[in-house]
DNA sequence: GACTTATCGTACTGTCCGGTACGGTACGTT
DNA sequence: AACGTACCGTACCGGACAGTACGATAAGTC
């Protein structure tokens, strides 16, 4: 193998990535991958088998990286509300990122014919959000902190109300909310949150 | 104009859904079309122009009929918990059902190419149920029975915390919960959210 | 420099499909 | 019965595109 192939792998998922981003995964054809990051259609053959190759590596590359960038600090010396504050604008900013816009649409598109696409980007995205705050949620409740009896539960609820209108309209095309429509949105969903907690389960 | 056509036309309507939703829009071909109801490809253009024209008939033929199945019955005598929980099951059944999944999933995949239809599809499928849910809470909370300062905040949240996870895994092709589930989570759902509005905005 | 192998460019194949053309046929009207 | 119109069936057009074939060329190795 050759030092270069590496790169070239890169060269080709970027060139893809942006194509099926901006025109979808049907829309997009082979030959336009090979025009945007050159080379020959016999080498994206040879790297990836077939077209959905393409897209397995696309998808599974941009989880990795959606995933990297979502870093949640879990400090305790940051109270409680302002720490959910801070997760639920990230996740909201999240979630309107064409990034995973892209993703959802083309998975949601993809899914008919591809249920193991559907449920690797399911594991990888959504579930690993969840997860992220089941895990603090469960801390806290531990700490004494917040009282809550099923982590899970509760981390449903609060992605639930951080989703709110966005994700359903973003999803349909509709433009995303301004960061400060972001912030507001989720300090209002935590407090609501927090409320309901007080007492619930 | 014959008699017959307004009846042919629903039948070309109907082999169109069936096959848009089984297959997807772009997975179906005209010809297809032909041959389960029957008739010319001529015919189809007569009176739907093209292939978007069938898919705009469907879907506002399928949001239509949603609408109408989903009947909300604002009865004053029934407490107001129940009546909740009432429209929260029918509303994550509704959600749930491969009616709504598939238009959904559909007019998702077109918004690229379609935004009209998106926002057609927006306003008459979920900003619809928002609409329902809005009108009734401000009717509650104009008599006393709720204290919320904004109804259609309160409706959104509402519905985030119905849909739950249920919606994203459905959209991904994952099994739909049974109606057990439905009306568990409903009720639970309205619980918190009765308790987060006990204080909240 | 000789050899090997990855890559390139181009052309090609087979297929599918939206949309059109057109001659024939049933239907409804007068 | 005669006429016009809607409808049918079939064939066709043009274009797009995934995937293949193959000879030419470059890059790396010895």
């Amino acid at each position: 193998m050759r030092p270069s192939t590496l790169l070239k792998r890169q060269k080709i998922i970027a060139a893809a990535t942006q194509l099926f981003f901006k025109q979808g995964y049907p829309e997009t054809s082979l030959d336009q991958i090979i025009e945007q990051c050159g080379g020959s259609k016999q080498t994206l053959y040879r790297y990836f088998g077939d077209k959905k190759g393409i897209l397995n590596e696309v998808i599974t590359q941009g989880t990795e990286e959606m995933k990297s960038v979502f870093q949640f600090q879990n400090d305790s010396d940051i109270p409680l509300t302002k720490q959910l504050n801070e997760f639920g604008y990230l996740y909201i900013k999240t979630l309107c990122s064409p990034q995973l816009l892209n993703m959802y649409r083309i998975v949601i598109t993809e899914s008919r014919r591809d249920q193991e696409l559907a449920e690797f980007f399911l594991s990888r995205g959504p579930q690993h959000f969840h997860h992220l705050l089941t895990e603090f949620l469960l801390q806290q409740a531990e700490q004494g902190k917040l009282h809550i009896n099923n982590a899970s539960l509760a981390a449903t609820r609060l992605l639930g109300l951080l989703r709110g209108d966005f994700f359903q309209q973003a999803m349909l095309g509709m433009p995303s909310p301004s960061e400060q429509e972001m912030h507001k949105s989720a300090q209002q969903a935590v407090k609501f949150f927090l409320q309901g907690c007080s007492i619930a389960d």
